[in-house]
DNA sequence: AGCACGCCGACT
DNA sequence: GTCGGCGTGCTC
């Protein structure tokens, strides 16, 4: 019996959800392995597709007859054992396609693009060759495919076998090359070379020589001319006289911020850890040692060292042989914490940002899965890097949303963490200041392992935090964005050559245009959302569907010119501040502002050398930031996410203060943090006063005790959506029914209700939350309900199933 | 996804 | 009669 190939190919529908078995060429025999890209010609007519090898066997259920893989794409596999076992586990738990879970975990580049031509194979008459096919003799299928008479007529043309479609699946990984040259004559042929130059011919002279000198070694072109100081055209002369040749060269792409790493003779050493340091690395490193997959919860306040914890653990699982991966929120993986790593491991080192090139990321990305780095530090999808013998695996922050996913596959990047430590026999170490109510439960019932850290390395006092009543500034002092509190603080530090930091909170707020006649506000053509004023473009915004429009002078209402914008944008707040303290120095950091690659950087670069006394941002500066120099931290609107309708507003609110107040009183400097806020005594914003995360624990999870939230339930959320409101609203009520007939009697469904946002780019949502405890039915009934997604009645309906939401809007 | 097959109304 | 509209089903 010959060996048959398993393959998922590249077309994520439920139907195709699948391996396909295809026949081994013998000339692939040796070549094909499990992991590995392959092109197979999939369907009907001469369509191919990419897809990945995930099983080599000789069964098959396929009556039918098997067709054979066309090409091979990698001589190694892509997708390591771990991972093609992860790839499954990831399809399954998060109902998703299994080919779009092997694309999550690789690189861009891996996925190949495919594009279809169209070729003329036989005489075609003038206004075809011209018009369609402008002389030439082929055709992208993209030029063309939204035009339905154009399209007719060249489907006609096939019929007649006058041009043909052709498929191409172009693999776009390729390694980036420079030129380097390469010696052709050893060193007696280039001294017999020498003495029939010229004696005038001073620069080929010294060539000649300088290529002795390399004893037949390649180097980059470049380099050889900076040293000879030689001008490419005596290399050239050289080429031609054949004494060398001009070979490509291998060279990984360098992201900007990567040059000027320090070299691995100058690497940082370890910082002293104090008693709860030390404690808690020992207990990570017994860990590390015993092969044990616990998971750890280490909860520090801030500025207590934790990264130093990280850092320590981290060179125990390398002293192991092992190696240890890093998980930072895109939002705090500054330059900062990069460059405190690469000073620690060097060259180990690969960083994951979502800020790299395509490029860039398969080059990291490679050199990870050649072994040629260890420590792996990035953001949410880094979790999948092709690491091999992790000893360590660890989230900072791990209570921030963004380590889930929001599209399909929709995964938390902490329980992948948990799977791949289970896996690689590794411990996971949870970090956070404020943890997720999730983890912290947990570790009350010893699932996870506590680890605490309650004080600052410094012997720093957390600041003091004074909260500011809104409700009787605005009675006094009339509207404005800053208290006289926060003003006064302001002056003093501008006074002493302190700086500051003012987070304006931006969840759920921002500037919209409303008409002062009639009351009608702004709203997006395609969602249910009003539009965004942007000051610098001049435009108003759907931050949801990107929708753009110039910013009106009339209501399009009632045509009242009486029309404003309300609410208030970081752009505003620096206006504002402008007025009130001319003389201060203000850099202001949101999406606007940082939306060019590197600004990010750059800004907090000219802040942390002072350029600035000021620095205005939303929340991306509430977290991991550390200038000694800040004293002061304002927090212009405190609760403007508790009105939000999500069971962890208060949870997000708290946090959110209690990152924003650490960023102040790092160094010796006393610090302090004012808070302006419209509700005072919400136990959010008091429990944050007091750096009381003990106190918030209890209440909040009283109250989702009450309520009946996670973490005493766990949730999945069910949307489904269509142009049309009706045909949601049907799909969903079907839904229901299926549910309520499947399902165990405590568990419990909320809906179907429209969504927060009902309506976006131009398709209406509704959704069903399912809250449960333990459902033994549940898992198989939502693959069903997908499965049934299928049938009529549910045409152009999209449904999606959202396991442990972070938001429910 | 992309394509063929097949069943209905509108035209050469 | 046939062309082409879209609904339905299949792809190893």
């Amino acid at each position: 019996m010959p060996e048959l190939a398993q393959v998922v190919v590249d077309v994520p529908t439920m139907q195709t959800n699948q391996p396909y078995t295809y026949q081994i060429p013998p000339t692939l025999e040796k070549q094909i392995q499990v992991g590995v890209r392959v092109i197979v010609p999939f369907g009907n007519g001469r369509r191919t597709v990419q897809g990945f090898v995930v099983g080599i066997n000789q069964e098959t259920k396929y009556e039918g007859k098997l067709k054979p893989i066309q090409a091979i794409m990698d001589l190694q596999p892509v997708i390591s054992s771990e991972l093609m076992e992860l790839s499954k586990w990831l399809a399954d738990s998060t109902y998703s396609f299994w080919i779009s879970c092997l694309y999550t975990m690789l690189p861009n580049l891996l996925k190949a693009k495919t594009t279809r031509i169209i070729r003329i194979i036989d005489e075609v008459d003038e206004h075809v060759a011209f018009d369609i096919f402008h002389g030439k003799d082929e055709l992208e299928m993209t030029d063309v495919q939204d035009n339905p008479t154009i399209l007719s007529e060249l489907l006609k043309l096939q019929k007649a076998g006058k041009i043909a479609i052709e498929y191409q699946v172009e693999d776009r990984a390729h390694a980036k090359t420079v030129t380097g040259i390469h010696p052709q004559l050893n060193f007696e042929q280039l001294e017999d070379e020498r003495i029939s130059l010229h004696s005038n011919a001073h620069a080929q002279n010294r060539l000649i020589s300088y290529l002795q000198s390399l004893n037949g070694q390649t180097v980059k072109f470049k380099e050889a001319q900076r040293i000879t100081g030689l001008k490419p055209a005596t290399f050239n002369q050289g080429q031609k006289k054949g004494w060398l040749e001009k070979v490509p060269i291998e060279v990984y792409r360098q992201p900007l911020d990567m040059q000027g790493t320090p070299d691995d003779q100058h690497l940082a050493a370890p910082l002293t850890l104090n008693a709860d340091q030390e404690a808690a690395v020992n207990k990570i490193n017994h860990a590390i040692d015993d092969h044990a997959s616990q998971v750890f919860l280490l909860q520090g306040v801030t500025g207590s060292g934790k990264t130093e914890v990280y850092l320590q653990s981290i060179a125990n699982a390398l002293r192991q042989g092992k190696t240890a991966l890093m998980l930072v929120p895109e939002i705090s993986l500054t330059p900062q914490i990069v460059n405190r790593v690469r000073r620690r491991f060097g060259s180990k080192v690969a960083v994951l940002h979502s800020s790299l090139s395509n490029g860039e990321r398969y080059d990291e990305w490679r050199r990870i899965e050649r072994g040629e780095a260890q420590v792996v530090v990035g953001a949410r999808s880094a979790i999948f890097a092709p690491l091999k013998n992790i000893g360590l695996i660890v989230l900072d922050e791990e209570h921030e949303s963004s380590y889930k996913q929001d599209e399909s596959p929709r995964y938390h990047a902490r329980e992948v963490a948990k799977w791949r430590g289970k896996y690689n026999h590794a411990p996971v170490v949870l970090g956070s200041a404020t943890p997720s109510l999730e983890s912290r439960a947990r570790a009350v019932k010893n699932v996870y392992h506590l680890l605490r850290l309650p004080h600052r390395v410094n012997q720093q006092i957390l600041p003091p935090i004074n909260i500011v009543d809104m409700r009787d500034e605005v009675k006094k002092h009339g509207e404005s964005n800053f208290s006289q509190v926060l003003l006064g603080e302001l002056a003093d530090r501008l006074q002493k050559g302190e700086q500051s930091i003012l987070m304006l909170n931006r969840r759920g707020f921002s500037s919209f245009m409303m008409c002062r006649d009639c009351g009608a506000v702004l709203k997006c053509p395609n969602c249910d959302i009003s539009l965004t004023l942007h000051m610098d473009t001049r435009t108003m915004k759907c931050h949801y569907c990107g929708h753009e429009e110039p910013i009106p002078h009339e209501c399009p209402n009632c045509h009242s010119r009486q029309i404003r914008y309300y609410g208030t944008g970081t752009e505003k707040v620096e206006q504002e501040l402008h007025q009130l303290l001319p003389g201060a120095r203000i850099i202001r950091m949101d999406v606007d502002t940082t939306r060019r690659k590197g600004m990010h950087a750059k800004l907090l670069r000219q802040f942390g050398h002072h350029q600035a006394d000021i620095l205005l941002g939303t929340q991306m500066i509430a977290k991991g930031l550390d200038f000694p120099n800040v004293t002061l931290v304002g927090v212009l609107n405190a609760d403007t996410g508790l009105g939000l309708p999500d069971f962890r507003a208060s949870e997000r609110t708290f946090d959110l203060l209690s990152q924003v107040s650490g960023r102040t009183g790092r160094a010796n400097k006393q610090g302090k943090v004012i808070i302006q806020t419209y509700n005072p005594d919400h136990y959010a914003i008091q429990d944050a006063k007091e750096h009381n995360y003990e106190k918030f624990f209890k209440q909040e999870m009283m109250l989702r005790r009450q309520a009946g939230y996670p973490p005493y339930y766990y949730t999945v959320r069910l949307m489904a959506s269509h142009p049309e409101e009706a045909k949601a609203a049907g799909a969903m009520a079907k839904i229901y029914e299926q549910l309520k007939n499947g399902l165990s009697s405590s568990t419990i469904i909320l809906g179907p209700t429209p969504r927060a946002i009902a309506r976006m780019k131009r398709r209406y949502y509704y959704q069903i939350v399912i809250k449960y405890k333990k459902d033994p039915y549940l898992h198989q009934l939502l693959f069903d309900i997908l499965q049934n997604t299928q049938s009529r009645g549910f045409k152009d309906v999209q449904v999606s199933i959202d396991q442990d939401p972070q938001y429910f809007m």
